[in-house]
DNA sequence: CGTTCAACTGAACAAGTGCTCAACTCGGTT
DNA sequence: AACCGAGTTGAGCACTTGTTCAGTTGAACG
């Protein structure tokens, strides 16, 4: 097999093990072994595995806003800002937050990770933020503070998202997606 | 040293332990290194790190919500409430927040730690609830929506905090502290 | 055919983890 | 004096991790 595709292949599985097992449980040998590859494999496309899982992250992470966008392109944004609340929430398994979650953590310990999630998080925040600014131009009115909402839009869709990920928590994905509307109602309030 | 001394000198010293060294990384031998205590003492105490942990984490939060408690009590509601924001935000290197967080992304992996973080949670959201209810009663205004509001307000300081603890992250404590009073101003608007 | 070289193997290694358990200390009890 | 038992030790076990490296394969090329 190519050298190309390889490292391409050993990416996806990467991404395939790293949501399943979660990424700080993932290991080396769960990628050799999915791919039926001997563990020096991975060695000769990745210096080690801290690159390959930051790169698994960044293409996960990438893919995930992608499909946001094209969810939301050419909407009025009002709706586009309520299919991402409901996009956000409606992650069945919660597989995509645990992994983003799970991101934030590590990143403290790994800087490659960081520098990954500080690109991912301010894509996330621009989405946001631009929509925000769209919906003042919709709605003929000032935007001065959409870079503040958008933070917090996106903060509380991360801090939502990590209660509801606790085991026995109170926060169910029905009431994040309530909070998360209401937010939004609060800000564009404000705005208008 | 007698059993109860010895129970909670070892806790005391987990505390430590993973408040500088984070939960993930901290280990049984820290502890006991740091004690100048031998390992099996620890699992004479404690039946497994798990378990030490699990009450080192819950004993940090509880300090930490009661500090909290005696700083708002007596203050009138929106100063308290205010002081609680700077309070967050202002905790130099961010070694509590880092200690919250990687409780709560280490929770999916460890139910004692999810019943632990899921009763802190609870409390913290009783708290701010309180002072918001508090608030709508000195203003003499219906409070009908004090936990969505106080559960919007926890939520965004978690996230607000992941943020800012990612290196390289846009988020400093200047900016998060605003943002925190801005969506207080913004949840007393409507409640008002 | 022989040469070359990137792709690939997998046993072995070093470092780290939580935990066990036979043995020891030593103040208090009989 | 003999004994007991809670407190304590620390070498050692079983296991997991990322990483290395001497070697094998096999297609492409002259």
């Amino acid at each position: 097999m190519s050298g190309e595709d390889r490292r391409k292949q050993i990416v996806d599985k990467a991404i395939d093990v790293i949501l399943q097992k979660g990424l700080a449980q993932a290991a080396t040998r769960d990628v050799t072994r999915a791919l039926g590859v001997g563990s020096g494999l991975l060695h000769h496309y990745f210096p080690s595995w801290a690159e390959l899982r930051a790169d698994a992250v960044r293409l996960a992470a990438t893919r995930e806003i992608e499909e946001v966008k094209a969810l939301v392109d050419g909407v009025p944004a009002m709706e586009a800002l309520e299919r991402v609340a409901d996009w956000v929430v409606d992650d069945e398994d919660m597989r995509h937050w645990r992994l983003w979650l799970n991101a934030l953590d590590e990143a403290h310990r790994d800087d490659l990770l960081a520098d990954v999630m500080t690109a991912a998080m301010l894509d996330w925040h621009r989405l946001i933020a631009g929509l925000l600014v769209k919906l003042g131009e919709e709605r003929g009115a000032t935007t001065s503070n959409a870079d503040d909402a958008a933070w917090r839009l996106t903060a509380l869709m991360d801090g939502l998202a990590s209660t509801m990920l606790v085991k026995g928590s109170a926060m169910t994905a029905r009431t994040a997606r309530m909070l998360l509307k209401q937010q939004l109602r609060l800000e564009c309030g404000q705005q208008a």
